[in-house]
DNA sequence: CGGGCGTTTGAATCAAATCAATTGGAGTGG
DNA sequence: CCACTCCAATTGATTTGATTCAAACGCCCG
């Protein structure tokens, strides 16, 4: 039954494909395997556990923090946003997730939710009972291997949001976001010249720790150094005529060469 | 053989005993429970899998970027940094580990280690192969429960990090951070009245997102106003009289301009 | 059409980085 | 033991990048 799926899987996890942004270049092999990767997955997971499906509309909220954990979520389509509040009332986006993505993962070591996850668009998720799952991987180890694979690269995408935080200028981080972003489209086959943000630039700024006003202005920038370009109307829509553009204007802003314009 | 162990940390698992760093206040008992989880584990770890035992010294390397992944680790004592080098070369400490936290998930996903594990003192750590780790699982499965609640944790810790980062001001993010210093020597049964920062202001620094200026005054701020006090001798000895006015500092430093969510 | 958002942009302000000078320990070797 | 270097840390002066405050624009929708 899952034996069309298994080996796929298998395979691609022997071969590393779906690295994390590695700066240069997004190699288009590389994206169609873990575009590949990602519906395998997707294909194991739904024969495996036949799991519950929920339809969310922008604003819908998966889980509460606080909230008993029970499920972990995996994102089938669309995508939402993982909001952390603290005790003193700062709210912070702390993670942004695509399609087959896991949701849920901070729940397990307190037996309740750390965050909200938040639908940012019309998607759907596929309700995983963690309890369900394990039992699951007892018939199916592939399964664990899968989940393990998803934990892992969750660290390791949140820890390269740290690096962009600490120490990459304003500009640089706005680019290096917006090459984030595309990259994940492109890593699950999506195309990337022309992407639409559905977050505000209040939300952008504050998942990247800064004002609405500075992401405005780096966009503007980046705008006007011909890195990316505005769609004719509206200004959430935004071309990106080439990915590696985005890496050098990082790089630019990074050297003493002030070759950045002003 | 095991049945001993088992139960005390099934048991603790089932209430939720080692939150993180909940602003307010270092419970006492809960920090017990906590220090007594971690023993439990270890005496798990070690009954069960016998893990082969790596003496440490300040500067050794547990494993770097771009090895091949086979082994986690739990560190038994001392204490240790996780760097992450982009390729540009930009130096980011994203971790810091105590006594029971686990290293090395971030290489799962990728068959290989995505950053570096740095001894900052005398540790061993234990080194559990990942392969035998899954099949010891089988047998004994609250492994698995073990397993996934570090990884767990460790997520939740990463963006808690990324919290701090973001939303705190230069000062209050030192105050945060040796607070987070504290309650985790307390999670540990260490005393957190004195603590030895066996980093540099420029480590610090790093890890906080801040020059190593910076800390250096906040720190000093911190002195003058009275929330810490350097020993007399070295100024890395800090002695906190109450971890709880840091967590008031932080707060102090909040209050003036209440930004919300924007 | 007008009101409400989200966005852009400018000017003033402020926090943190940078630049620079000095102090203080730890270690070395005459 | 002192003179010496080396490096971490502190502190001050200055600059810079980002925030804040403010005004205006464009867009969507009732």
């Amino acid at each position: 039954m899952i034996s069309a799926a298994t080996p796929t899987v298998a395979n691609a996890l022997a071969n590393p494909m779906h690295a994390r942004a590695i700066a240069r270049s997004s190699d288009a092999a590389a994206n169609q395997r873990s575009s590949q990767h990602i519906a395998d997955t997707l294909k194991l997971l739904g024969e495996t556990l036949t799991p519950q499906r929920r339809v969310l509309h922008a604003g819908d909220v998966i889980y509460q923090a606080g909230e008993r954990f029970a499920n972990l979520y995996v994102l089938n389509s669309g995508f939402c946003k993982i909001v952390n509040l603290s005790v003193d009332g700062r709210e912070q986006v702390v993670g942004l997730k695509f399609r087959g993505d896991w949701l849920g993962f901070d729940g397990i070591a307190n037996a309740e939710y750390a965050c909200d996850a938040v639908a940012m668009d019309t998607s759907d998720v596929w309700v995983i009972r963690y309890d369900a799952l394990l039992a699951a991987c007892a018939a199916t180890p592939v399964l664990l291997t899968v989940l393990h694979e998803a934990m892992s690269r969750q660290i390791g995408c949140d820890r390269d949001s740290l690096m962009s935080v600490c120490t990459l200028p304003a500009d640089a981080r706005v680019a290096d976001f917006l090459r984030y972003w595309a990259d994940s489209l492109a890593k699950r086959g999506m195309r990337t010249d022309q992407i639409t943000l559905r977050m505000t630039r209040a939300e952008i700024g504050n998942y990247l720790g800064m004002t609405l006003e500075t992401v405005s202005r780096a966009l503007s920038r980046l705008a006007r150094s011909k890195v990316i370009h505005f769609s004719e109307k509206g200004r959430r829509d935004i071309h990106i005529p080439e990915v590696n553009a985005l890496v050098d204007f990082v790089q630019r802003c990074l050297s003493p060469a002030r070759t950045a314009l002003q």
